[in-house]
RNA sequence: GGAGGAUUGGCAGAGUGGUCGAAUGCGCCGGUCUUGAAAACCGGAGUGCCGCAAGGUACCGGGGGUUCGAAUCCCUCAUCCUCCGCCA
């Protein structure tokens, strides 16, 4: 949710800012300023009018305490509560208005989607992100390389329809080396975060409505997320409901910052939509396993923090010697609430396409906004913290392109990393 | 799941219808004293919103209600504690 205060020194420009993500709707903006005049001055009213009210109320407490002593000011007393009864609904009234307008803006505001970061390429689709670097080796596959989920049938490492049976389409199983090759990448991920500083946390995978809102689910993308029906909880969609919320209403000491958290969870995703070649296997899952990174940050740093994401990602590939490439998302491609998003793509052998495997973005103020999430700087004002977070990574695609491109021919198995080695306690799987 | 108790400022804890945004203690910040520190003493300090300011207004777990007036009474939800039941 965007910052009114800062919107109102320059609405203009951020009109401007807007019209690069092809925000079709800028007149929302001068509604929105609007109706926080309109806002204000009610409140003025309502405060004004509670004000003589309460000062009556004391008097008729000053005038009760003296009946007690002199029974003859008891009527007194009583003539002012009736009188007092009769000016009350004014108030309520004006509460109601109050409240009616502050819902009304907050509709409008929750529309309008966060500001663009200057940096952010022009364009509409993805293919108009542009492409900020390229690093590895595309493999020189045989022409008979096989895709992810054959290989994976073959060595019997993920059983698809196995999760049909269990929960439905989109929840695989991972058996055997499989299942030992994610704890294997899951594990791995972790560490790294660890040495480069973020604090590993184990949060709940459920959370309530005050979250999924804090973080923008709610209210209007209810439908990607799973509900539970009879609690009021939700199946987070990443980590980073549950970690960026646990600054939800807190004012962190500036000495604190930056915050640098991380964890691995499941990750539920309804997506319901397509089918075909482009979800098949691991590309598209409803439940599927991530470590995130999240930072939370002095305004000032938070482009230098999101760098140093990128850099640790970038890492990641690196280290799982992936082929990648890093995109800077063009305006129409962005999400809802970045302000300026990096994602990171591998190369997928034998599907012989990039497969996303991460999006770190930096929200600025935008998460913050709706969290409450200030800290209070050297002269102990309130200030917005910045937001950040990262995909560090998810592992259904990194483990299709890693099945695909270290397939050995003739169903020799698949070479293991050698960064994974040491978890997955061989060189290759799937050898008999 | 059943029965009972609780939720007040950073922490502890008073307050059960009127001058309570809230005693007191600890902790914190500033000062006096001291070579320095401690102790002692003096002073300061919550958050949001409206306002140039003075000031106003709201907040005593959340929401609703009663009342001229609610931290205090009522309803409801959440959380915590104790006991019972169940359970990894």
């Amino acid at each position: 949710m965007l910052h009114l205060p800062s919107l109102r020194q320059d609405p203009e420009a951020a009109k401007a800012r807007l019209a690069h993500r092809h925000f079709d709707q800028p007149e929302l903006l001068d509604k929105a300023l609007e109706l926080d005049d309109r806002r204000k001055a009610l409140q003025s009213e309502r405060d004004q009018v509670q004000a003589e009210a309460n000062a009556t109320a004391k008097e008729i407490g000053k005038l009760m305490g003296m009946a007690k002593r002199d029974p003859s000011k008891a009527a007194e007393a009583e003539a002012a509560k009736k009188a007092a009864a009769e000016g009350k609904g004014r108030v309520q009234e004006l509460e109601k208005e109050v409240e009616a307008v502050e819902q009304q803006l907050e509709d409008v505001l929750l529309q309008i989607p966060n500001l663009p970061h200057t940096n952010v390429p022009p364009g509409k689709t993805p293919e108009d992100n542009a492409v900020v670097r390229e690093g590895g080796v595309k493999p020189d596959l045989t022409a008979d390389a096989e895709a992810h989920w054959d290989l994976a049938a073959r060595y019997n490492l993920i059983d698809f329809e196995l999760g049909v049976k269990l929960a439905g389409s989109g929840f695989p199983v991972y058996i055997g080396q499989g299942a030992r090759l994610q704890r294997a990448l899951i594990a791995w991920f972790l560490d790294r975060a660890a040495d480069a500083g973020y604090v590993e946390h184990m949060p709940s995978v459920l959370v309530n409505e005050a979250s999924a809102r804090g973080t923008g689910q709610l209210p209007d993308k209810e439908g990607q997320m799973y509900g539970l029906v009879d609690e009021n909880l939700y199946l987070a969609p990443t980590a980073e409901v549950p970690l960026t919320n646990i600054y939800r209403d807190v004012i962190v000491p500036e000495a604190e910052l930056p915050v640098k958290m991380c964890a691995y969870t499941s990750c539920f995703r309804r997506e319901a939509g397509s089918y075909g070649k482009d979800v098949r296997g691991l590309n598209r899952l409803h439940q599927f396993e991530k470590v995130e990174i999240v930072q939370v940050v002095h305004p000032e740093r938070s482009y230098e923090a999101l760098d140093q994401m990128v850099a640790h990602v970038e890492s990641l590939v690196q280290a799982l010697e992936l082929p990648y490439r890093i995109l800077r998302l063009c305006g129409g491609d962005m999400g809802f609430t970045s302000a300026l998003t990096y994602d990171f793509e591998v190369w997928s052998g034998a599907q012989q396409r990039w497969l996303e495997v991460s999006s770190v973005s930096n929200f600025e103020t935008f998460q913050a906004n709706r969290l409450k999430l200030r800290f209070a700087d050297e002269n102990n004002k309130k200030q917005l913290a910045h937001t950040l977070n990262g995909s560090a990574l998810a592992l259904p695609r990194i483990m299709a392109a890693l099945l695909e491109n270290n397939q050995l021919p003739d169903g020799k198995g698949i070479v293991v990393p050698e960064v994974l080695r040491g978890f997955v306690g061989r060189e290759v799987v799937g050898e008999i």
